[in-house]
DNA sequence: ACAAGATAGTTTCGTTTGAAACTGTTGCAA
DNA sequence: TTGCAACAGTTTCAAACGAAACTATCTTGT
């Protein structure tokens, strides 16, 4: 008999892997993409950066929140909402003030500047929002949204422990 | 008769923005919590990180490329693709050669220690990637695929002309 | 009522990042 | 040929990042 000859599949031959087909590689490829963009026009226009664009955008309905809320809805971590939070003090963009039943938590408030970038700079993101999705069509957009509903869903799964939920991004 | 009462349309009232609806936001959080998830399985395992991953995926075929032609297909920026050389060099993962028609570009080989790696990193990355998409079915997949071809030409457009073509990316 | 632990937020520290400046090499034009 | 722009890659610098340590406040159990 001779030696069991090693098939193809066993070992040898990995699957091959092209980076411009591997799902973790084009999303980030796109996210930056795009994340460098909006960046850059929220920089020129207004001088805000994206973790402030984001606090913007979640104050701008006028609510009140903590820093605790705002890393929460925002999925930034604390550390990243402090700083910005620290940036918009000085340039005036909101306004800190202690609670009374815990003076732990601080009620953050967007100033009228920032009331007013944030009826600005709406339109802007969505004008470009509406552009990048430009040649999708309803139904198509529906079912972008569908997906990356069940794909953010599922990498929540399949994360870390270490950050189960409330994860932390780079940058949009 | 009573003044003209002014429609919500017009200005009062901006398209009210939710971050959570919000693509530029989706993309970037999931993409974020995508790549930490594989960068701590490439890190725990391996001890590298996704620049160098991206790289050994590159060469993981055994082509032999120069920096810069690193950096056109992993769509890092050069400075990246210089860093994680030198790690790779420092690790004994990368050959470095000088080439002789053209001194500046050095030819870049993996190590059989790099390549013992790809070997075992690709059918981990292609099972992560099977993770991650399997609530979606395979007509889902080519939709999803579809899609990010077609935003991702469209952020290229529209991107900011410093960075037109060959985006760098974070991670992934 | 008070020690122990949880929670809110900030600061520190070492690492990573990208833009810009820099070094060295090649190709081209006068 | 030689001078200059383009190119490959590295280094520098200031900013941004995240983990972990820290401060301050609140809650809970005994």
């Amino acid at each position: 008999m001779p030696p069991v000859r090693r098939t193809r599949s066993a070992k040898a031959t990995p699957a091959a892997l092209h980076l411009t087909r591997f799902l973790p590689y084009r999303l980030s490829v796109l996210a930056n993409t795009v994340s460098h963009t909006v960046a850059k026009l929220y920089e020129t226009r207004f001088g805000i950066t994206i973790p402030e664009w984001r606090i913007i955008a979640v104050l701008g309905g006028g609510e009140t929140l903590s820093a605790g809320d705002i890393a929460r809805r925002t999925a930034m971590d604390k550390v990243q909402v402090s700083r910005a939070i620290s940036r918009m003090l000085d340039s005036a963009l909101i306004l800190r003030e202690s609670g009374d039943t815990d003076r732990r938590k601080a009620l953050l408030t967007l100033t009228p500047k920032a009331l007013a970038i944030y009826t600005e700079i709406v339109p802007m993101a969505l004008a470009y929002e509406a552009e990048l999705t430009d040649a999708l069509s309803d139904e198509e957009r529906a079912t972008l949204d569908q997906l990356l509903t069940r794909l953010q869903a599922r990498a929540d799964a399949l994360a870390t422990p270490a950050a189960p939920e409330g994860e932390e991004a780079v940058d949009a």
